[in-house]
DNA sequence: GCCAATTCTTGCGTGCGCGCAACTTTGCGT
DNA sequence: ACGCAAAGTTGCGCGCACGCAAGAATTGGC
């Protein structure tokens, strides 16, 4: 049952995302003030911060809205015979692959902002939270805890690999071009997950 | 070479944790200002903010200092010949081993207050860095994003469970005694890190 | 010992996050 | 249809984090 309320408070935090993010793209993030945002979206500053903890949180929203819905509904329509290391692997990495509209502009002022960048990065914690319900729904018989260390790790790895591909690249040029070739972020997210696949395996044996 | 300029920068921040550490502990950790702080440890108030990032931060710190470094030296020290999971495991749990000295005080106050369990929750992430030194420098052959990795994982597991640990055990008086028996925290690692053996064994084999 | 360069400290100003206490809106039982 | 309880919004105020630029201290070379 969807009431009024939860109607209108998806619809302003809705807002919310969409003029914090229009603002930044048009004035660049650091001339956007909350009380703007606000402002745009017909809402008072103390609003704004009911719905997002901090300045940035509205505008990454708009990128990563429903991110964490999603991962766990792709891992629950994977085929119940594929194993799990591989079902997650899928479920996670299909969230990170560019749908190549605005959200393109978007993630390229984000990786330009340090706040935002770092904002970015954190949002791949929110996802634990339902990647441990998937995974309980998936393997009844798996530990909890199990689950949600899982879960962490999974979210921990795909930081790094979000760390890693919009890593400065900074002064020094790097030793040798060895490093990283700053392959596309689906390769970097499968190389990233990679180490966690026995563990995953193990759990996905233990259901 | 220790310098004139690094001493006194520790022992400012020495100065700035333990007077932290004490005005929390005498008043409450709510009844603390930042200037507090930075008036009983001689220093202005801006100072305070270029060692902490945060006035939870140099009270936590009073507990957790240098376990980065700690755990990285335990790691180094396990016997080449144990196998990689035992080794961080041991080094790990090592570091949360309460010394039973004045810590446990200031751990009871720290779990009382919602905003510093969330500050000491969130040191977990410290040693991601100093342990991937340390793993590389045990596993030579294991590539760098492995590494990396696997110590996010791990202190992402770390983080789990701590959460688990001074879980708030709320108003509903759990379903069932089964949840947990609220174990004692080393247990607590230990299970929380198992999910994570078998990654680590595979990436210690591919040393 | 002295000087220039690097590094650290400090005051100030701005914007932000959030607790609090009114007030308004929505939900629901009768 | 009415009214009460639950949930949401808003203004206010406090403390906090941090950029910035000026001043003080430390360092290494001479």
């Amino acid at each position: 049952m969807t009431g009024l309320r939860e109607r209108k408070k998806e619809a302003t935090r809705q807002a919310l995302r969409a003029a914090a993010l229009r603002l930044a793209m048009e004035r660049g993030p650091e001339n956007v003030r909350v009380d703007d945002i606000a402002a745009a979206a017909g809402v008072s500053k103390r609003t704004y911060n009911n719905y997002f903890a901090s300045r940035e949180d509205a505008i990454v929203a708009a990128v990563t809205a429903e991110r964490e819905a999603r991962v766990a509904t792709a891992l629950a329509d994977r085929p119940a015979a594929a194993g799990l290391a591989d079902a997650v692997i899928d479920a996670v990495v299909e969230q990170y692959t560019d749908p190549g509209g605005q959200a393109r502009d978007a993630l390229l002022m984000i990786t330009a902002s340090p706040a935002l960048r770092a904002s970015y990065t954190g949002t791949a914690a929110m996802i634990e939270g339902p990647l441990a319900e998937a995974i309980t729904a998936r393997c009844p018989g798996v530990d909890p805890l199990t689950a949600r260390v899982l879960s962490a790790a999974v979210g921990a790895a795909v930081k790094v690999a979000l760390q890693q591909w919009l890593e400065p690249t900074g002064p020094p040029p790097s030793p040798a071009g060895l490093v990283v070739p700053a392959g596309s972020l689906p390769d970097l997210l499968r190389a990233a997950l990679a180490p966690l696949v026995p563990a995953l395996e193990a759990a996905g044996r233990h259901s």
